[in-house]
Formats: structure tokens, C-alpha cells, sequence
DNA sequence: TGATTCTCCACTATTTCTGTGGAGATTAAA
DNA sequence: TTTAATCTCCACAGAAATAGTGGAGAATCA
């Protein structure tokens, strides 16, 4: 179907929670699956390479948790998602030139490779720091509009 | 993952295949099987969907077979994906407003469906009849460097 | 008539997705 | 030191999607 799954969906929006709290101190898994309505327990599988890949640091213990390990203006949408989805590639490109026997099929890959390019710029092109601007901008505007 | 399924990728080679035989009479799907290394059962449940969306046109009996039902520089990748794939959405954005309650959800849906835009862009951009013309140069380079 | 070819429903095996369970390790605070 | 809080990790499981197969039947051409 072309659709990304919950692990990205989920794993970006785990990632601008964190970041609309950062400096703040570490964030409980279970906090942001309430606020997030995901299970605490998903969420696990979620932070889990994001925390192996650097992007979040995990503090054990009482008032324990996570937080971001960079600021959220030097973490991208794409990194993100290489890490939860696997390769940004809408084909096996990289790993599989068994794959590439066929003639008409090395032109289509070129199609295919174009896309993912593009896919990829795009989501590389976004940062946390933007996201979270965007959702307080967002979230202003509707606090206004329950005021009139 | 974020790949396209087998669906799409034989898809596309299927009605390149197709296209690259226009005008030339009805191409049986044994034919295309044995070049396309697909089977020809499977090729079935892709074609299916393309004939009854319009984009290609089936004929019985001895001598039958199919053909595109428009030349080549009418269609495009991003029919052909739409029809194979379903809607080139990263997300369930146009089905499901229900998905849609949480308002961090709601950044994050901005950022999915530029990206879709920008999918279904660059795949509506390309017609059969460029792949078929990008084939056969390839093709001609392929022969040319095998002379030297 | 008979061979050819598409048509269509239903079935299955495999893989991926979406989670859940529970025991254990580590740390902060009382 | 004890206790509660919290992360860590492996394994399991149900559900859905993917990829592909089988076989009977309908239409057409020679």
C-alpha cells in the first residue's frame, strides 16, 4: 500500500514530544504514551534504536527516562525514519543487485531510485525544532478560535 | 519498510513491456511471463485491475492477448501505481479523519501528505513512452559496449 | 469442433506488522 | 540499606498483508 507504519508514525511523533520538552529534563515513557495514546510498552520498541543510533539518551532509575541527546534543531525527520523504517528506498537497491538482471528492470529502478532521492530530501529537510514551532503555532491558533 | 510491494514494481515492468509492443496487436501474457520472469497466473491479478480501470484492453480466444488501450505517451507511472499500489499516501489521511484526533498527529500529517504530493508528482510526470525510449537507448549502449 | 486465451473465485504459505509478557538490571531517594 | 521507580531485553503471539497457485469455465478464432 505504500504506507509508512506505526513505528514511524509513532517514532516521529514520540521524538517531538521529546523535543517540545527538551532542556526539561528526562520524560517518562509512560507520560508520553498517555499524552501520545500509544502503549508504554510499544513505545519501548520505538526508543530502543533511536537510543542504540544516539538520537535520545535514557537516564535508569527513579526520575529516570528520556530525552533528546541533541538539540532539536540538529535532528531531521529522515534519520528518524531510516531508523524505524529501514532504508528511505522503495525498492531493495542498495543490498541486492541479484535483483538487477533484467534490463527493463534497471529502468524502472531508475524511477524508483529518483522517488526515494526525493523522499528522502524532503524528510531530511525537516527538523524536530521546525515540527515543534509548527505545533505550538498550531496549537495557539486554536486556543484563539475557541476564544471567539 | 516503505517499499513497494511486487505489485507496483511488475506492474510498471508488465505495462512497460506492453508499451514497448504497441500498435504491433493483441501480446499474450505467456509472452510477457517468459520475458518478465513472472509467473503468468500472478501477472493475471495485475493486469486485471489495469483492464478494468480503462488502461488496457483484453481479446479472447486464438490470437488473443492484450494491448494498451491509449499509446503509450497517455499513460503515466502514477495511474499505473494508483491502480496496482491503492492511493500514493504515506499515511490513511483522505479515509480516516477519526485518525486524526490527536492535534500533534496533525503536524505530522502535513509533513505526510507534502511527501505523498510529491510522490504522486514525480511518478505522474513519467510516461510509458519515455521508459520505453530510455529502454531502448539502454539497450543500444548495452549492444554498443559489447562490440568494443 | 477444438485449440487457444482470457476470466474469476478461492485457497494457502510466508512474511510483516502490531503489539504483549515477564524477569531482570540499575538508580535515586527515604 | 531498603524500596520504589524506571529502563532493558528476549521471546512470543495474533492479525493483516503479501505473494503466488489451482482449477473450472466462458469467449473466440480457425
Amino acid at each position: 500500500m505504500l504506507q509508512i507504519s506505526t513505528k514511524g508514525r509513532y517514532g516521529v511523533r514520540l521524538m517531538i514530544d521529546l523535543a517540545s520538552r527538551y532542556g526539561e529534563g528526562p520524560v517518562l515513557l509512560r507520560e508520553i504514551a498517555g499524552r501520545q495514546g500509544i502503549s508504554e510498552k510499544y513505545l519501548w520498541n520505538l526508543v530502543s534504536p533511536l537510543k542504540n543510533a544516539g538520537l535520545v539518551v535514557s537516564f535508569r532509575g527513579a526520575h529516570g527516562g528520556y530525552s533528546l541527546a541533541k538539540p532539536p534543531s540538529k535532528i531531521n525527520l529522515g534519520e528518524i525514519m531510516r531508523l524505524l523504517e529501514g532504508p528511505l528506498c522503495l525498492v531493495g537497491c542498495v543490498e541486492k543487485p541479484s535483483e538487477c538482471g533484467r534490463s527493463t528492470m534497471c529502468i524502472t529502478r531508475d524511477v524508483w531510485e529518483e522517488v526515494s532521492r526525493r523522499i528522502s530530501k524532503t524528510l531530511e529537510s525537516i527538523t524536530l525544532a521546525e515540527m515543534v514551532r509548527k505545533h505550538r503555532t498550531r496549537e495557539t491558533e486554536v486556543s484563539m478560535e475557541g476564544k471567539q
